[in-house]
DNA sequence: CTCAATCGAAACGATCCGTTCCGTTCAGGG
DNA sequence: CCCTGAACGGAACGGATCGTTTCGATTGAG
């Protein structure tokens, strides 16, 4: 994944500002060493090194490693995890949900993810990040999901918020009790309940 | 809280066996720092010093953290949390949500949960702790909850595992984005789209 | 030209981790 | 009655990471 020259020779200030490049060279080694090493191996001193950056500089521009691990998500939020539309909401997030545990197994930046949250839970700072930056923008395709089925008349508008954090956490749930492995008739299943829960009526 | 005394001399072995004064000196302490320090500054190195203990004798019997937190959760989990039963499954959700995050948010014990939970994430053993051991029994009045109502008729028996994984999540991702501080508008909500959702028919 | 902020390198003290020795203290088995 | 084996606490180990600080060199802005 992209390059990794640490022999380019000594990068030095381009004056009194950021510079891209060493910005780019501290994001691109954080991200390959994400997926060598996942998140166990994270840690400031190897981003530095594998950089060729001082950890002075890490720490100017990304106080704690949720800052920097989110800026890597959100360099590669683009090509995966299309939000589904099939017209109907249970289908819709039975084929988002599988979608998103796949995600989370099967790519180093989603096994990051449970790194992230548990990086929330000893910084106050980091779960900011979380709450504030990294969710809001994560939750559109969800969001828009229970939109369309209200639009269409399937669930109440009134409920959408409760409804996305009563989905949300069973995703995470399972996820951070180790059970996302594909699991299609328990997806299915809680599918048919949320619906059933927004139901209008 | 409990004696502390580092100075009552040096506690030998009684034996080819275990301990109970060290190991209740142990849990003691280990109770205490997570009282005082929080889940951040709990280590085997402080609670070791503090129990007059040796670091062998925590690792001999407690291989990681999330044994020692859970084993100290076991010590405290009479007093608090009774299940409720108001005899509407709305009423039983509503006061034992706002009960559980008064725990978390008011006693040193419930703000160790987020901490075990962060553990279970970069270490697989504590994963099995947190899903096999320890969530099971903690399981049992939300599972009396929802069993209750089904044999009210309020919702289907069959769906009482799902609902009980919604409910968790929902508790579980608030929790872990800091939000629970006391909102009985958003619990009495979601308590009612679970009760629709179970509803049978 | 001067100033200010950046850059990478190196080293710092501190904290934990998990393990390994050690000499001591007993209980239980032969 | 003695010996074996296990548990005890103390101490030290190597290793890792953290977050900070100092340093000299670089370069753009004013």
């Amino acid at each position: 994944m992209s390059d990794e020259q640490p022999k380019a020779g000594r990068r030095a200030s381009i004056g009194a500002r950021r510079n891209p490049a060493a910005e780019a060279a501290i994001v691109a080694a954080a991200r390959d060493l994400l997926a060598e090493r996942g998140y166990a191996g994270f840690s400031f001193e190897e981003v530095a090194r594998r950089a060729g950056a001082g950890k002075p500089t890490l720490y100017r521009w990304w106080p704690t490693k949720a800052d920097l691990l989110v800026e890597v998500y959100a360099g590669e939020k683009a090509a995966v995890m299309r939000p589904p539309d099939n017209g109907h909401l249970i289908e819709d997030l039975v084929s988002y949900t599988r979608a998103l545990w796949s995600f989370w197994r099967d790519t180093p930046t989603g096994r990051a993810f449970r790194g992230l949250i548990a990086e929330a839970q000893s910084s106050p700072t980091a779960q900011v990040t979380l709450r504030d930056k990294f969710l809001p923008e994560r939750l559109k395709d969800v969001r828009a999901v229970f939109e369309q089925a209200a639009a269409r008349g399937e669930i109440d508008p009134a409920a959408i918020e409760d409804l996305i954090a009563l989905y949300i956490g069973f995703n995470w749930f399972r996820l951070l009790t180790g059970r996302i492995e594909d699991d299609p008739a328990a997806i299915s299943r809680t599918a048919r309940l949320l619906a059933t829960a927004g139901g209008p009526q």
